[in-house]
DNA sequence: TTTAGCACTCATCTCTTTCGAGTGCCAACA
DNA sequence: TGTTGGCACTCGAAAGAGATGAGTGCTAAA
């Protein structure tokens, strides 16, 4: 059987009309398309073909079509016309990015909120950092008798700094003696070696000052994970709650993606552009009725994160990935930006 | 009418049952409990009194009767037998609080994810700054060639930073003029002065270097209106969920609550101890079909916070009140020992 | 004051009927 | 050979009709 091309026209328009309406679609609806314009019953045949060949489905025998889970494979893949975006539409992205000097741990959980009302879709975003990445400066400053705040840079130029309260007051001497000793043991590592196990190591080396300085190390140790996990935010889960697909499955899912270890390896590999997984097709058994929408996008040369769509299956593909794809590289390029190691200056 | 004591019972047993089972409660229900053993009869007469005198309610004529707000209101405040925590219950709580050396930042957004996780309900948690803390501490640490972090230290012992990455080379002396001239600018002044104004009339003093300090100038005021606006957390919204009382008003809700400039003046003016509003006792019309506990919880002296309950009328109030009392008085004891000023060690 | 008795109400459940959108298939037609 | 009109058929959704039963209000007797 040819997939000729008024079966693919015809298909493209169960898609359309059924994303757009949510209702299976008749013959007669289709028959009146002046792209397909043959008789309801030539329509039928066709849909029967198609239903064949598995890019149909049928809810029951006396309703409409609905696309398969391969029917929509085919749409997105070579039938759908991605509408490029309007300017109207890429300054309206551009708004939602039009703050100055932004808070580089803030921009991505407020992008990912940002994103999901543009879009009234969930949203997740996640950056992930590469194992060769090394703690590059470690930093304290005493900020108050017995305050000092930690700072670790790492290689890949993101800054991380805590307030720790200790129990005794610190003056230069103890804060240059610890900066030093922190130098020596923690800089030039990876943040992936930087193991609970190799803190302990370097605490034991404190010998009798181990105890005292013990929040320090915690403290450091607490810095480099949080760096090398990189971020995961949610953003707009209660959009879930406007389609009547999800009436009784939101609970469900929104617990789901809120596990980073369960969303994280399903996002975080995926090639740069956008990647669709649609509804069964995603390996998360809860998700089957849902489609997730996954750009990757690049941060400075290196690093790279992901922001991701959850959404029903019934969701406008041809307006939302152009959409998704245009904000990953916006959001990509703004947070290289204020990541960026200006080390053209250091010589300078 | 004399609200007697075995219409008191009565009422107790209505609110109580209800709670449980989300049924209305009859009067044959009502005749088994040992507490009334009077016919069905008797009983109805009783409930007939009690809905006149406004405390119950009838959802339909053949149905049972359920708790008026002013019903609910009477067993609050004075039929209500608060069954006092177990030692069980209360390792439970402070189980929850067993973390070393907390980051004062996360401990409130982990205390209202690990309440609703712990009460079944949507809660939020806030903290205010009075008006007289003033900024007692700034400093500027260069991190690397071209970034520094910025630290705010306030009166209260609120310590902030922000990592700040900058157009130009910051060498020594960059960094200590900067130092000097935001403490002589900034330290003494309350946070309230803060603003934009204020910003920009010190900014002015700058003069040519104006425009080159003016991220930092920035940094610094956000720094002290972070600290200023306090914070505020949601936690379990998506618990609002299991209760099929919010089945269609879930969303509503979840978007009300989100607004802190809504919710936190209600939540934020109450005596100490928990304050309960029920239904349409909220001044948030969107609320009526819900109910808010509110505790409050010192930090410190001077500060205070807010820690609550969002779900529906009909919810455990003699089991969660106890609780969330204790909780949030183990709060307030954590976050003032994380942000206390260890200042007798000022002197030593 | 309490209680048994009784007629009445009304939401809920179940069963049936009706309705109609949509289908599959066949025969006729271009 | 592909297209179309015709027609019987299917089946979910909506509407209607009882039947059920929990619960009520009221009255009169204990």
């Amino acid at each position: 059987m040819r997939f000729d091309d008024r079966k693919k026209r015809i298909l493209s328009a169960i898609v359309e009309t059924y994303i757009r309406t949510g209702e299976p679609v008749g013959s007669k609806t289709l028959s009146e398309f002046p792209e397909i314009s043959v008789s309801p019953a030539t329509v039928r045949n066709e849909m029967a073909a198609l239903f064949e060949m598995g890019l149909l489905e049928q809810p029951h025998t006396s309703a409409g079509r609905v696309p398969s889970h391969l029917g929509y494979r085919a749409y997105i893949d070579s039938l759908m016309r991605v509408k490029p975006l309007t300017e109207d539409e890429k300054d309206g992205i551009d708004a939602l990015f039009n703050i100055s000097d932004p808070d580089p741990d803030k921009l991505l959980a407020d992008s990912a909120e940002a994103l999901a009302e543009y879009t009234g879709c969930a949203t997740v975003a996640m950056t992930t950092t590469p194992s060769y990445v090394t703690v590059e400066h470690i930093d304290i400053v005493p900020a108050d008798a017995t305050t000092v705040v930690l700072l670790v840079i790492a290689s890949n130029g993101v800054v991380k700094s805590k307030v720790c309260r200790l129990g005794f007051r610190v003056n230069t001497g103890i804060a240059d003696f610890f900066r030093k000793f922190a130098k020596d043991r923690f800089c030039g590592h990876t943040l992936k070696d930087i193991s609970a196990e190799f803190v302990n190591a370097v605490s034991i080396q404190l010998g009798e000052y181990s105890g005292v300085f013990n929040p320090l190390i915690v403290g450091i140790y607490e810095l480099c994970k949080e760096v090398y996990d990189g971020q995961y935010y949610l953003g707009g889960q209660e959009k879930l709650l406007t389609y009547n697909e999800y009436s009784d499955r939101a609970l469900e899912i929104m617990k789901l993606i809120s596990k980073r270890d369960k969303l994280g390896p399903v996002i975080g590999n995926n090639p740069s552009g956008v990647t669709v997984f649609i509804g069964k097709e995603n390996s998360l058994s809860q998700l089957s009725g849902s489609s997730l929408l996954v750009a990757r996008f690049n941060i400075g040369e290196n690093d790279c994160g992901t922001i991701g769509l959850i959404g029903p299956v019934r969701m406008d593909y041809s307006r939302l990935i152009p959409h998704l794809e245009y904000f990953a590289e916006k959001l990509g390029t703004l947070l290289s930006i204020t990541y960026q190691r200006k080390t053209g200056d250091e010589n300078g």
